[in-house]
DNA sequence: GTCAAACGTTTTGTATACAAAAACTCATTG
DNA sequence: CAATGAGTTTTTGTATACAAAACGTTTGAC
């Protein structure tokens, strides 16, 4: 827990934007945003560069911050890129991982069947989480391990609607066990494969997600805050 | 050009500490500064924020802001995913780059063995930069195209040693033909495999380096600062 | 009616003031 | 002599003040 008050606002702002409370391009009042936070334009501002640095703002000089959803082909982008980095993850851990962490992943990959098996989403969701991020870990890289968890986090408001589609969970699961083998057996090839197509998948799950609301022009994320309820 | 102090204040300092100005876990002494660069302490803050986000400084709350050089086993990571970004961009690249780009990254091939025939070691660096970044933009692909970017100019400082080895500049020149010939037929394995090698063995050249100076155990940096001259 | 210039308003960037947390000093105690 | 703690100093985080840039609006020229 942080006492620092620009640490607050980033938070609380981050996850307006992520939930889809302001439109794409809108300005962010300084002003008034301090009085509803109730804090001066210091932590505000702080707040506005954080945001900037990881990309859900834009800060134009003399201008302000404008909120920045990305496109639709943005985000395939990014998935595109997950997948890459995910895959070098699989094909370095399968060398490098330790016992320990390969115990942990199975646990994880476990957890992940018996939270399926109860249908408890909120449950697969956490454990999902867990197992990448160990899977990250495994790579005996810290700093791709950082990096892979930076992306990972920002796409996470568009990965999670994707394990919501009919019999994701449960082909997610097989995908999962399917790399536990490969970085149980030190198969490298099956492991960064295997990696690259189970975060490729969720690229195009959300793509045909997307199709499938393309009535309108409007970019991805108002979308899919129409979608949330 | 850019008006804002808060920028100045953060190319000044991330100029200062790349060149080994502050040693390792130094405190930044935000009022010293201040004065030293006729700022007041906010833009200093902005551009201790900013330097927190890429890495250059630890910011601690409640405590302040100390340079982090890079450990020399942080520096290998790094080179590791730079070679497995590159690869990336390269096998993409080998099926989406433009015919427009593919003649901009011969013509960089081309400037860059001008160079390397007139022993113009400081045009060869700026033509070597410009054909990586191409490569980035030529895997079609923004978003991977910033990161590597961004990871790119990370390394710069540890990048830059590493061409004034003996014979490294004809070794990259014809590691570059390839990987053009590469692109040109569409061969997106040897794209990547090409450009994976390249990067890779500029981390084993930093590696060399390192190693042949290893009788402290300073850490990577500090021994770079002390290469200079 | 359109464009542009002058004026007033809003908003950003920076400086400064101030409160609270951390660091430091140094005397005191076991 | 080490450890502890009160009191002081330093430093950070936040609020506020202020100058200058951007923005809007009205007025005037064509």
């Amino acid at each position: 827990m942080n006492t620092r008050l620009a640490d607050h606002v980033r938070e609380a702002l981050e996850q307006m934007i992520v939930t889809g409370d302001f439109a794409d391009g809108e300005r962010l009042d300084e002003i008034r945003l301090a009085e509803r936070f109730n804090v001066s334009r210091t932590p505000l501002r702080e707040a506005f560069q954080a945001l900037a640095a990881s990309g859900l703002v834009q800060l134009l000089p003399r201008r302000g911050a404008f909120v920045r959803h990305p496109a639709f082909h943005e985000i395939i982008e990014m998935f595109e890129v997950m997948a890459e980095l995910e895959a070098v993850c699989g094909r370095l851990a399968a060398r490098r991982v330790t016992p320990q962490t390969l115990e942990q992943i199975k646990a994880t990959v476990i957890a992940c069947e018996c939270a399926a098996h109860a249908g408890d989403s909120d449950g697969y969701y956490r454990e999902n989480e867990h197992f990448h991020q160990l899977v990250y870990i495994a790579s005996g890289n810290d700093f791709l391990a950082n990096e892979a968890q930076r992306l990972h986090k920002r796409l996470q408001p568009f990965r999670r609607m994707q394990l919501r589609v009919r019999g994701r969970m449960i082909q997610s699961l097989s995908e999962h066990r399917l790399i536990l083998t490969a970085l149980e057996t030190g198969d490298s090839t099956t492991a960064e494969a295997g990696l690259r197509e189970h975060v490729a998948v969720q690229g195009s799950k959300f793509n045909d997600l997307m199709a499938s609301y393309k009535r309108s022009n409007l970019r991805a994320h108002s979308q899919l805050v129409s979608m949330r309820e």
